[in-house]
DNA sequence: TTGTAGGCGTTATCAG
DNA sequence: CTGATAACGCCTACAA
């Protein structure tokens, strides 16, 4: 690979007016900047960002840090800063830290030795991400945090409107006539979970609707996690007529459990689940959701970072972006012998039945 | 940060004596040693990964080039090769083609300023990695290519058994008594694609059942193109009793035209999917497929990289990962009508009935 | 406006 | 076995 000393030398120029030429630092006459541009283009010339970031004090990496690609919400965090970010000539490292707060302590040190513009963090479980997190920012790296936030934590951050999300979710299966309606949360020391469940719990307020304490199960954001806790739930006398599931993986678990007692979704029990997955709308009933915008999460993300990077110090930016309530056909009014039978808003159910499911059954 | 002039200066020793100290490129008496080591320990210090890059003309990161993480398919394939590729100090920049091979260009020409250590690529449609691979190559870079490979490619490789897949997958349908199959193949461009029809092929073949060349279909990898196929496919005369997807997601789409079209699955028609995605198992009805092993291709992939790396200089090796039939609900032998119409080998579809589905219907 | 020189943090070479 | 010293490729004062 040619490096600067020879374009110059091609050129014709010295090594300081191939330089300028390359980051506009200084004018450069017309025929010698066309000489330069020539050279670089005859040898393909593509200056070192190793050698420029050892210079510079800071490279166009970022570090994305996330629990696990595998998770099937995560990826779309990650396209939508991986696009912001290579729109702007930057590149993700991508770390795992398995929601496990010392991996993810282990993979934010190891990242500081690229020197990297800045870290998009989604914070595993009891992340302690502060004060690694300051001394980032002292040497001049953005931190950015998305869909969860560690304790405590007072950078930029990204996240979803949980608590409205929740809130609409829940107030929609409480507009269908449900009263008994139960919600499994996902870790609530996950400042999502904890949300949601904030929505959920103000929604329930809203039209006096008590909470059975023993109708909110704290579970992982897992299948089995829902299933186990909606298999409990769906024991209980009396039964509850509907169960919002922390997330969809959650919802997933409650179906599963639904079928496993030989009972109906939505005829029997109602079942909502959050963040809208692509898969909740091709599975069987299609599952009522949540939508939480991914890829815009990651995409907003980036671009605060890369604001900070270009020099905004403003205070610390909290950015929430909308959720979206997609109902489908694992929702529906409760059976009649429930309906109505408490406070209900007046024609609620009814408004609602509009864009409930079609009757026509599938399969 | 601390640098290495500072811990000299701590340790008493000079730069040289750290960097021995640090890469054990020489041995050093011991209590000079441990006075580097505990300067290093007190110091917190890291070395810089970018000044040792530029000296020594490699970074520890990997280059990882996919068409989209967001594809549920390629998860796992990152997952796998970042824990590899992690176990052992190295770092994975992760870069989206979108499928277009321009892009792929983009970032492989970009990556290489990184001096990384190799590529881990997944080429896109059309790839024609392989002049920059060889460019690579000569400067000390390795690439593996995984899953899908350019026409071409002779270096390392890493996929399933994709022709044994789907030989398996249909001689199963033959099995069960299908003599009328249809495949909806991805995009046979692609060399995943071209070899499980050339799976699907052999299968037939070696039961004698003719391909009726209206029967093949190609499509995109992706719902739609599987659910238009699917609609030309049900709508023909005679209708095939089974489909078998070039993936899941076409598996999904033809799910999706068997219920528009008033159909049922599996009565009506056997559907068979690629890949054996999470959500696979956990749709109605449970779609039966061919389970890939993504990590595995990620972890293998990395695993060769890195051999390479640490100066294996063998001939190209390419490695084919074992697949795995996954029985569910969505397979069943054709109605009493279809069944045995022709030549089917003897007891075939009853042997197979014991992997078949219990009949107890869900929902 | 252009050229020169020093240094970013490492590693490798080579004397001692 | 240890310690100087010269690159690696680039950027940026500063000098011309």
């Amino acid at each position: 690979m040619a490096n600067m000393k020879e374009i110059a030398r091609m050129a014709g120029v010295s090594l300081g007016t191939v330089s300028h030429v390359l980051n506009r630092s200084a004018p450069v006459r017309e025929p010698l900047r066309r000489r330069v541009e020539e050279a670089v283009q005859a040898a393909g010339y593509q200056p070192s960002a190793l050698a420029r970031g050892l210079r510079r004090d800071k490279t166009n990496m970022i570090g994305m840090v996330i629990p696990d690609v595998t998770n099937p919400f995560f990826p779309a965090v990650v396209r939508g800063a991986e696009d912001t970010a290579f729109a702007n000539g930057y590149r993700l490292v991508l770390c795992n830290t398995d929601n496990d707060h010392s991996k993810e302590l282990v993979h934010l040190n190891e990242l500081r030795t690229y020197l990297p513009s800045g870290l998009i963090v989604i914070p595993s479980d009891f992340s302690d991400l502060t004060r690694q997190a300051e001394s980032y920012q002292r040497s001049g790296a953005a931190v950015v945090c998305v869909d969860r936030l560690p304790r405590r934590w007072h950078g930029d951050s990204v996240t979803a409107a949980n608590e409205q999300g929740a809130h609409a979710a829940t107030r929609y299966l409480i507009q269908l006539g449900h009263r008994r309606i139960a919600a499994i949360t996902g870790p609530l020391h996950l400042t999502n979970s904890e949300q949601r469940l904030r929505g959920f719990r103000r929604a329930m307020a809203e039209a006096d609707l008590p909470i059975a304490p023993e109708y909110l199960q704290e579970s992982s954001f897992d299948l089995a996690g829902g299933r186990s806790r909606a298999l409990l739930l769906l024991r209980m006398l009396p039964r509850p007529t509907a169960i919002f599931g922390g997330n969809d993986m959650i919802a997933m678990g409650v179906l599963q459990a639904i079928r496993e007692l030989g009972l109906r979704c939505p005829e029997d029990v109602s079942v909502m689940g959050f963040d809208d997955l692509d898969f909740a709308a091709l599975i069987n009933p299609p599952l009522a959701s949540v939508l939480q915008p991914g890829y815009q999460l990651g995409a907003t993300a980036a671009r605060i970072l890369l604001d900070r990077v270009h020099g905004d110090g403003g205070p610390a930016r909290h950015i929430v972006l909308p959720t979206e309530l997609r109902i489908r056909e694992s929702v529906a009014p409760p059976r009649a012998s429930e309906a109505g039978a408490g406070k209900t808003r007046a024609g609620g159910a009814r408004a609602a039945g509009r864009t409930t499911p079609r009757s026509r059954k599938k399969q």
